[in-house]
DNA sequence: GTTGATTGGGCTAGTCTTAGACCATTGAGG
DNA sequence: CCTCAATGGTCTAAGACTAGCCCAATCAAC
């Protein structure tokens, strides 16, 4: 707000933890956001650890910590690896409130508000950008793999779906500031129960996200992302209370 | 666009560099954003250590490099600090071609599309909040700062005006994010030409963003702050040519 | 069954980073 | 002119992190 503020902004820690807790939290987030699904492996440990730019010491201290947590499953020999045994909790508004307590109202709602923007930036841009036949498509597709999803892959998809938005900009930055707005709530989103009518609104949502984007229409498209957010903003407003 | 993509997105390095590199660019951050105006010095040694999380020595390590780079003077005892020297250079197309030239036509788009998708977000959330009367007052005078700028104070009060408009939504996420969006393309923004023509649109469109968002009309606001953007942009391409 | 490529497991020497203590300088206030 | 509190300057011992190497296990292909 004031100048000391901005101080706050900018001067604020330059690193979020160790190096093996910030692995910690990056596999983490693979893992949440489905980007590696159940099954799945991760890449090699030698490859893993050049892309992420640490020694492979460090990145093993972290798959152990992963694998002793129950999320991975390590194997050793050719064609072994470090498999993702992971699957979200089913809802429960019992681990919600729990969840939102630990995470405190203020940062709940910096999330929640971080993400509208973010989100809603990416559909934006998209809409107003030229679309390729190409990225058409892929649009169309993600949705319609979102409509006929299972309930175990639904969280997946609909975080596929999302995410395709701000990476069909073409804007790594925008890409990966969406995926992380996402992963801060990703354990909120998966703790909220799966009712068929919030499943209708969201499709009915998702769909108006993509028209509008289609039509090359920015406003409409804008309008839709923040009635879908608030949407989920609201469910989960709901089973606090 | 792809599986492999999210991949790419998501196991993307950990680190930006070492502690002392991260260091260098967050102060280089601050300076050059404004946030410690030319004159001002930055916080205490020992203070500014445990903001950045990051130990005396590699934060001294980073103020030497700043200070033989000619960013910042360094005196001793009580009341010395480190205090920026730093005054943006005079706006040079030249130095403009040589800026974009080092940072890539790809890494270029990619910031522009950020920044726009970001601020965006930002002004569109602050539109659709209820504004108090107390922000309403800070964005409006930022507004009427800005446009008392004398040349020498534009760029920093720029930079206040639009990283107001994040801070005001009250998500400390959503300003840093902003910030970063900004510092990314600042040298940039600091060598294109100042010319009364530019200016002039320039407050007449931060006239129009402010209107917007006290109107509460999150559409105005996305269209008002996109003209704004896009108008920087198109002059960026211009003197490029 | 043997082989060979691929993968996780583990070790070491060296570098980066930190925490904390102590020294040197400065200048406002008495 | 002194004093003293705040600030930058310097050193050391300990811990974190890395690069690079070699070992051990696995399994498809032969």
């Amino acid at each position: 707000m004031d100048e000391s503020a901005r101080l706050m902004t900018v001067l604020r820690p330059v690193r979020a933890g160790n190096a093996f807790e910030e692995t910690v939290e990056r596999l983490l987030q693979a893992i949440k956001l489905g980007v590696v699904a159940p099954g799945d492996k991760l890449p090699a440990e030698r490859e893993l650890a050049v892309r992420l730019g640490i020694s492979r010491v460090t990145l093993r201290e972290a798959i152990r910590a992963l694998s002793e947590a129950g999320y991975l499953d390590v194997r050793r020999g050719r064609y072994g690896g470090a498999f993702v045994t992971y699957v979200p909790p089913e809802p429960d508004p019992g681990d919600l409130r729990e969840a939102v307590a630990a995470m405190g109202m203020d940062e709940l709602s910096d999330a929640l508000t971080f993400r509208l923007a973010v989100e809603c930036g990416a559909a934006q841009v998209l809409a107003a950008s030229g679309l390729t036949e190409e990225k058409r498509a892929v649009l169309v597709r993600r949705l319609s793999e979102l409509s006929a999803a299972t309930q175990e892959d639904y969280r997946r998809l609909d975080t596929a779906f999302h995410l395709s938005i701000a990476e069909l900009t073409g804007s790594t930055l925008l890409a990966t500031t969406c995926a992380d707005a996402r992963s801060r709530i990703s354990d909120l989103l998966n703790a909220i129960p799966m009712l068929q009518v919030n499943l209708d609104h969201a499709a009915v949502q998702h769909r108006a996200i993509v028209d509008a984007i289609l039509c090359g229409d920015p406003d409409a498209a804008r309008r839709a992302v923040t009635e879908h957010l608030e949407g989920t903003a609201a469910l989960l407003r709901a089973f606090l209370a």
